[in-house]
DNA sequence: GGTTAGCGTTAGCCATGGGTAACAAAAGTA
DNA sequence: TACTTTTGTTACCCATGGCTAACGCTAACC
C-alpha cells in the first residue's frame, strides 16, 4: 500500500508478484549500468524501495544466477549473462509493445510507458517475436530507442540531451525518456519528436529554447534533459 | 512451488499477484456459476488451491465488495453487481485477446488460452476496447465463446455437449473448451472446429466417432464433453 | 584526526498467497 | 434414525514483497 511514487518516474506498480519483482530489479540494474556494476542504493533509489528490500532481492537474485557472486556486501551489483539476457529480453519486449500498442491500436505517445511495463512481464518471448514479424522487425519504438533483436548489450553511446547543448547548435532529436508521462506530454505538444530536426536558441538554467522551421518553443530544462539529440 | 496441476485444466500459474489472486477467484465464480450462487469447495476443485485459500479469499473479496456477504459460512458463493462486472470484464479481455492473438499474430489454437490468460490480467479496458476496434469488434473468439461487449450477464444457456448427443443426430459444433490444450490440439487436428456441421455415428462410453462430408474421426469421450454443439 | 553522510546488513513487523492438520456442522446415504 | 462424506473454519507454518529502526563500516569533508 505504501506507495510514494516520485513525480513521473518509474512507479513500480503496487502489484508486486515474485517473478515480476525479480524481473524489475534486473532491468533496473541494467538500465542504470548498462552492463556495467551498479550501486545498490541507486537501484533503490530508482525503483522507490528500501535499501534493505535490495538488500534482500540480492540473495535472491544470486541464488537465480541473475546476479554474479558479490565478493565483497560492498561490491556494486553486477548481473550474470543470463542477468543480461533477461534484461534484454525485458526491453526488447517493452519496445515491441511500445511500438504495437503506437502504430496498431493508437494508444497515445504518453500512456505507452506504463501500458507496456505490465504487459512485458507477462507475454512469451515467442509472442515478442510474433508481434516484431507483425510489425515488420522496426529498429526503434515511437521513443525512438533501439530495439534490441539479438542478446548483445545493445551498445549504450549515452547521447548528449538537449539541456547540454550550447546556444545556436542544430541538433536532430533521437529519442525521449519515456518514463515520464507529464514530459512526454509537454514535449510531444511542443513537436519536439524522434525525428525532428531544431536548433537551440537560448539555454539557461531554467529554460531551453528552441527553434525548427518557423516554430519557436520554450522547454524547461527538466523536459530538455528527458530529450536525447545528435548534433 | 507446490503446483499440482491436474491434467490439462486451469493451472492458475504460479505467479500469485493479489489483484491477480482476486481475478481468478471473481473468474471461477463467475465460470462455475454463471451468476448463480457457488460452493466454496467447488471453486478450491476449480482453482487447485486447498479450501482454506478459498475460504481466506473470501474475506478479502467480500471486504472489496466482490462478493455478496453472506449470510452463514454455508451460504454458496455469491457475486455482488461489481464482481460480475470484473467478471464479464475478464471474459471481454481474455476472448478479446484470444481472438487478436489468433488472427493477427497466428498463434496455434492450443496455446491461446495460457498466453491470454496471463495477459487479461494487466491490461486495462481501455486497451481491450482498443483491440475490439482493431478487430473490428469480432462477436466470438477462435474457440467459438461470444464476446460480451456490454455487462451483461452473457446469457448462459449450456449448450449440449458432443457426448450427449444420441447416435444419428446431425448437428453444428459452436465451441470448444479452451482451457485443455491437448484437447484443443486434437479436436483441431481432427477437424472439429467452431462451424463444422457433422453427424454422430457412434457414441459409447469411451468413444464418440463423427462424421463431417466424407471423413470420420473418433474422439475419445472426454475430448467429446468438450465440445459445445447445436442441433 | 574527527565529524558527517552514505551504504549495506540484521532484526523485527505487516500483508498477501498458499499449504496441513484438526474439528464441528451440514448434507447425503443407508 | 444412524453412519459417512463433504464442507468451511480455525490455528499454525512457509515464502515473497516491502518497511522502519538501528548498527557498523567507509569515505568524503573540514
Amino acid at each position: 500500500m505504501g506507495n510514494k511514487s516520485t513525480p513521473g518516474l518509474l512507479t513500480v506498480g503496487s502489484d508486486r508478484s515474485p517473478s515480476r519483482a525479480r524481473e524489475d530489479y534486473v532491468k533496473a540494474i541494467y538500465q542504470l549500468g548498462g552492463g556495467a556494476p551498479v550501486r545498490a542504493a541507486a537501484v533503490a533509489r530508482y525503483l522507490n524501495v528500501s535499501r534493505v528490500s535490495v538488500s534482500k532481492a540480492k540473495r535472491l537474485l544470486e541464488t537465480d544466477g541473475l546476479l554474479e557472486a558479490q565478493a565483497t556486501p560492498a561490491t556494486p551489483l553486477q548481473l550474470s549473462r543470463k542477468g543480461r539476457a533477461l534484461a534484454v529480453a525485458m526491453v526488447r519486449r517493452h519496445r515491441l509493445l511500445e511500438t504495437f500498442l503506437h502504430q496498431s491500436l493508437s494508444v497515445p505517445l504518453e500512456r505507452l510507458h506504463s501500458e507496456a511495463e505490465r504487459i512485458e512481464h507477462v507475454i512469451s518471448d515467442d509472442l515478442a517475436l510474433r508481434i516484431a514479424v507483425f510489425l515488420g522487425r522496426p529498429s526503434s519504438d515511437p521513443h525512438g530507442h533501439p530495439i534490441p533483436y539479438d542478446d548483445a548489450p545493445a551498445a549504450r553511446t549515452p547521447l548528449p540531451t538537449l539541456a547540454s547543448i550550447a546556444v545556436g547548435t542544430r541538433a536532430r532529436v533521437v529519442s525521449l525518456d519515456d518514463r515520464d508521462d507529464e514530459a512526454i506530454r509537454a514535449l510531444a505538444a511542443a513537436g519536439v519528436l524522434p525525428g525532428t530536426t531544431l536548433r537551440v536558441e537560448r539555454n539557461d538554467t531554467a529554460q531551453v529554447s528552441v527553434r525548427y522551421g518557423k516554430r519557436v518553443v520554450s522547454l524547461s530544462r527538466r523536459h530538455a534533459e528527458m530529450v536525447r539529440i545528435a548534433t
